[in-house]
DNA sequence: TCTGCCATGTAAGCCGTTACATGATTTT
DNA sequence: AAAATCATGTAACGGCTTACATGGCAGA
């Protein structure tokens, strides 16, 4: 997953280590904290060595203005990076559909084409719809010999299972018509999904950089 | 967080490690999926060299009416074991109010006192404030260089920490006014907490099993 | 008979963190 | 001059999963 993002935000703008971590954060700030620099470097020699990305040493010498800012690794994204990226991004094993996974994913979701966005979604809906089911089985079963805070919890659980589910259709709604990403948040009832309009027949050129 | 788990189920009732891994997977379902027993087993031995549980060895011999099921091993808590599970259960760190620590300290809530409820309520709305404080600084701050699908993300996040503040104001309010943790849920509008009552003065005696 | 659940365990490995080490640059 | 923040790394360790190994018991 942490190979996919770094992929994914190289693919942006190309990055060193440090700057990299903090958009990391504020990118994926909803599903993890911030990454360690523990687990970063190591990671970003990693890709370099398998050829997914290049560093660009240290900017010793030329131009003596003195901005250098000391020896910073910038790292691009490769052709097989690239490659490497669309790869991750688009294959739909189970880890794909957990919370980590899936927000990753949907993080880079304007890089993919219609139908795989649709096959994630629906996919995370049915991981959600599942989790929903077993706890709609606990409280209906053994609701009675659970104390009123285990309840709670589950009821609780529960409702933000409902709720992820009706965001998750709203969104597979608005990709089969082509629609924007856009949910209707806050003070509107729950009902029914009011028609949102706003960007047309918008299709953000799914990136694929081979031929 | 698992030690804290079981002894807390242990509590309950003795059981051997595969009643307990369902046992944790109902009870702890919203938290987290299924221990493993590559981690179960070993914690049990090491809850046991410690001394905090006892094993009582296979039912061999006795009733011969076959109804043996084999070497199952039930564990049992020791006084020492209540003992460490209240400290346990009290300790604050910072562990105590992030999602896994928060949702095993919740769970055992019954078994504590209303201070320390009301500790652990406050320390985990502070920590949801702050993501959420930061989540609002990004949609802010760098809303508007963020793609749909990325900013739709941050905004679902933004939305599920706000609801979970209301959540544990409601639960707050409750404890204070010791009353039932039973929160208005489903389709009552968010407008203002009506008045829940439920159970009276009840405070379940916390459990002091030393003198 | 064979599938599936009950039941306990070990070994290898993954993914990540914390703590440590180092040093430059910027801000107060 | 000190403190904060930028910047890169290493080593040790922690918690958990997977895969493997083993075997009893129940029902289709």
């Amino acid at each position: 997953m942490l190979e996919l993002a770094i992929l994914g935000l190289l693919q942006e703008a190309p990055m060193h280590g440090y700057e990299l971590r903090k958009e990391l954060a504020t990118k994926l700030g909803t599903i993890r904290a911030a990454i360690s620099y523990g687990t970063l470097y190591p990671t970003l020699k990693r890709l370099h060595s398998a050829g997914w990305i290049s560093e660009q040493a240290p900017e010793t010498d030329i131009v003596p203005p003195m901005t250098s800012k000391r020896g910073r690794i910038v790292y691009k994204i490769t052709a097989e990076g690239k490659e490497r990226f669309a790869d991750l991004l688009a294959q739909a094993g189970p880890e794909t559909y957990d919370d980590a996974g899936f927000g990753v994913h949907f993080t880079f979701f304007s890089r993919t084409d219609r139908a795989t966005r649709l096959r994630i979604l629906e996919g995370r809906r049915r991981r959600i719809e599942e989790r929903r089911e077993g706890l709609r089985d606990v409280l209906a079963r053994a609701g009675d010999r659970l104390d009123a805070y285990t309840l709670e919890l589950q009821r609780h659980g529960l409702d933000a299972c409902e709720r992820e589910v009706r965001w998750l259709e709203e969104l597979i709604t608005n990709e089969r018509s082509g629609r924007a990403p856009s949910v209707a948040t806050g003070g509107t009832p729950d009902s029914a999904a009011e028609p949102v309009v706003e960007a047309p027949p918008e299709e953000p050129a799914p990136h694929q950089d081979r031929p």
